[in-house]
DNA sequence: GTGAAAGCGCTAACAC
DNA sequence: GTGTTAGCGCTTTCAC
C-alpha cells in the first residue's frame, strides 16, 4: 500500500539502513548518498511509519496532558503553547481527565498500554490520588503549576506571592488604603497571592479593608461579593480579585449599583484571560508567564525522556503586571 | 523489560496466537484455555503493546479533533462527550488546530505520518483550505457541525432553523411582539436560526422589531447592541441572541441602564453553556444535543474505520428548549 | 561509510 | 480449537 523504507532503499540503490540513518540524522553517511536518499524520499513521497518506529524505539511520540477542566481559559493558554513547542519536536498531545485516571478500567487503554511517553499535569488541586496512581507507571511526570504543598518535583511554579506584591504595590501607588481581596479556592496560589498582598500592605501600615473567601474562580463569586460589600456598607476603594472572571463579576455588580469603575472603585484581576477582551474597558491584571511555562516544561520533559538528570527540578517563574483602565487613583477624601 | 505476549504464552503453556485471540475476543478458544490465558495475563500483569498492534493492524487508535478554538465552551462540551465515547472503544483523542494544518511543515508529524486514524472536524467556518488539504490524505473525516453550504458529507448538523422556531414560539407564547435579534458571525447556523425565527414571526403576522449583525459570538456584542438599542430608543420587549455569551452581555448592559430582566425585557440565548451557571438567574436558552452529536459521531467514525458504507452520511439532530427565568410575559401595553 | 541479519510485539493466513 | 509460519516497517548491532 504505502511507501516503505525498503521502497526508498531500492529506488536509490542503497540499503534501508542508510535511508534510516539519513532520516534520523545519525550522520556517517556520505553526502552524495545522503542526497540520493533525500531525492528518493522526495520522489516517492515517503514518510516514516510512526507505529513501526514506536515499536522498535519503545516510545510513542505522544504526551498526555492531565487536567480537570477543558474550559479553563488559563489552562487553554498553557495547552496551546505546549502544543506548539511539542509539535516542533514531533510530539503530539492527548488529553486525560483526572476523573478518567482515578476511575477503574477506563484507563486501561492509556495508562496500562503506555500509550503516552510522559505526562504534563495541570493544576492538580485535590488530585493527590490520581497523581499517585499515575506515578506507579514510572513514566516522566511534570507538574505545570504546583497547587499543593505536597507535590513531588519536578514541577514548575509561578511566583504567586510576587503577583500579590505587584497588585498591592500598584494599588498603593494609586493612593488606595481601603483595599478588598476576593479570595478563590483554598489553593496554594490563592494563599500566596493573598500573602503577597497582605505583607506589602502591612509594610505600608495597612491591612485588608474587606475580604471574602469564595471557593471558586467564577464570575458569580465576584458578583456576589461586590453585592455583599455594597449592601453591608463596606465598599473598598480598590478590589483585588483572585482571577479575571471574579474581577469581571465584581465590576458588573458594582456598575449595576451605580459605582463607576475606576472612578469610584478600582478593580484588579489575575491571569489576563482574553475572554472579555472586547469589553468597554481593559482590565488591569497580573499575567502568568504562560509562554515561559510551556517552553520550560517541554524542555524539562524532553530531558527526562532522554533519560537525563534534570539540572533543577523546581522552576519558579515570575508573573507580569498588565496595566489596564479598571484601576485609577483613589477618589479624594476616601 | 516489560511482559510480552510470548511471556504470557509460555506461562500458560499455550501459543501466542491463542493469547492474542483471547485478548481480541476473536472467539474460537476453549473456555478452559481462555481461563488459563486470563489467569496468566493477570499474574504477569501483562498489557498489550499499542505500537506493535498499530504496526500489524495498520491503525493507530488515535482520533484527531480539528478545531480553531480550544476555549470555545460549546466545542468543549462536544469534545468531552466524544472523549468518553471513544475511550470506551479504546481510542484516544488528539487535537489539531486548523492553523497547524494549513501551515506548511508543521503537519509532517501528524498528517504525513498518518498518526491518526480519522478526523473529527468541529465548526469549520472558513476553513475550506484546511479541509481540502486534510481530505487528500484519504482518511475518514466527519464534520461535526456543518457551518458552510459547501461541506462534503459525511456530516452531522444541528437543526438550527428549528432552534429559531423554538425561540420564536416561546417568545410569542409570552405575548411579545417587539422582538429583536442579535446575529452572530455570517455562518450557516446563525442564518438558519434567524430564518426559523423570522418565518415563525411572519406566520404570526410579525417581523423583527430590531436586528443587529455582529460578526462574533462575544459577550461584548450583546453588550454593545443593547446599549445601542437603548440609546436609539428602539428597545424590543424580547431579545433572541445568537448565543449565550451574547445574551449575557445584553442582559448586563440592560441592567446597567435600569431595565429589569425579564420584567422589562426578556432575553433568550442559544447553546446552554455552563459559564455563568451560578449567576443570579437562569438563562432561557436552546440547547444543542451535544451528547447525541458525540454518540452519533463516534458511531459513524467507527463504521468508517471498519470500512463500512455509512447508512446515511448526513444526520440532522434537533435542539432542545431550556426554560429559565430570563424570559417572561410581555409587559402590559407594550 | 555501508549493509546483512536480527528482532521489536503483535496478528493473519494457513495448516492440522 | 490450536499452533506454525510469516511479516507489519523500522532501527540496532556487528561485520566488512
Amino acid at each position: 500500500m504505502s511507501v516503505s523504507i525498503l521502497d526508498v532503499a531500492k529506488h536509490c540503490g542503497l540499503s534501508t539502513v542508510t535511508v534510516s540513518r539519513v532520516i534520523n540524522h545519525s550522520g556517517h553517511v556520505k553526502e552524495i548518498n545522503r542526497q540520493k536518499v533525500l531525492k528518493a524520499i522526495q520522489e516517492l513521497g515517503y514518510t516514516p511509519n510512526a507505529a513501526a518506529r514506536s515499536l522498535v524505539m519503545g516510545r510513542t511520540g505522544l504526551i498526555g496532558v492531565v487536567l480537570s477542566d477543558l474550559t479553563n481559559t488559563y489552562s487553554n493558554k498553557v495547552i496551546t503553547a505546549l502544543k506548539n513547542h511539542l509539535l516542533e519536536r514531533g510530539y503530539l498531545i492527548t488529553f486525560l481527565m483526572f476523573e478518567d485516571i482515578v476511575q477503574e478500567g477506563a484507563n486501561r487503554y492509556i495508562l496500562d498500554e503506555l500509550r503516552v511517553d510522559g505526562y504534563f499535569i495541570i493544576t492538580p488541586a485535590l488530585e493527590t490520588k490520581a497523581l499517585e496512581k499515575l506515578r506507579r507507571y514510572g513514566q516522566p511526570i511534570l507538574v505545570l503549576d504546583r497547587q499543593m504543598d505536597n507535590v513531588l518535583p519536578p514541577y514548575i511554579e509561578v511566583d504567586d506571592y510576587q503577583g500579590g506584591v505587584i497588585a498591592a504595590e500598584h494599588l498603593l501607588s494609586l493612593g488606595h488604603t481601603k483595599i478588598g481581596y476576593i479570595d478563590g479556592p483554598d489553593m496554594l496560589c490563592c494563599r500566596e497571592r493573598r500573602a503577597g498582598l497582605c505583607d506589602t500592605l502591612a509594610k505600608a501600615g495597612l491591612s485588608l479593608y474587606a475580604e471574602e473567601q469564595g471557593g471558586s474562580y467564577e464570575y458569580s463569586l465576584g458578583y456576589r461579593t461586590a453585592k455583599l460589600w455594597h449592601s453591608s456598607g463596606r465598599m473598598p476603594t480598590a478590589i483585588f480579585a483572585c482571577c479575571d472572571s471574579v474581577a469581571m463579576g465584581a465590576i458588573d455588580a458594582l456598575r449595576r449599583r451605580g459605582y463607576e469603575v475606576p472612578a469610584d472603585v478600582s478593580v484588579m484581576g489575575f491571569d489576563n484571560i482574553p475572554l472579555f477582551k472586547d469589553y468597554d474597558y481593559q482590565l488591569t491584571t497580573v499575567e502568568q508567564p504562560v509562554e515561559e511555562i510551556a517552553a520550560c516544561a517541554v524542555e524539562m520533559m524532553m530531558s527526562q525522556l532522554r533519560g537525563e538528570q534534570l539540572r533543577s527540578n523546581i522552576v519558579k517563574l515570575a508573573p507580569r503586571f498588565i496595566p489596564g483602565n479598571s484601576t485609577g487613583v483613589c477618589p479624594a477624601g476616601r
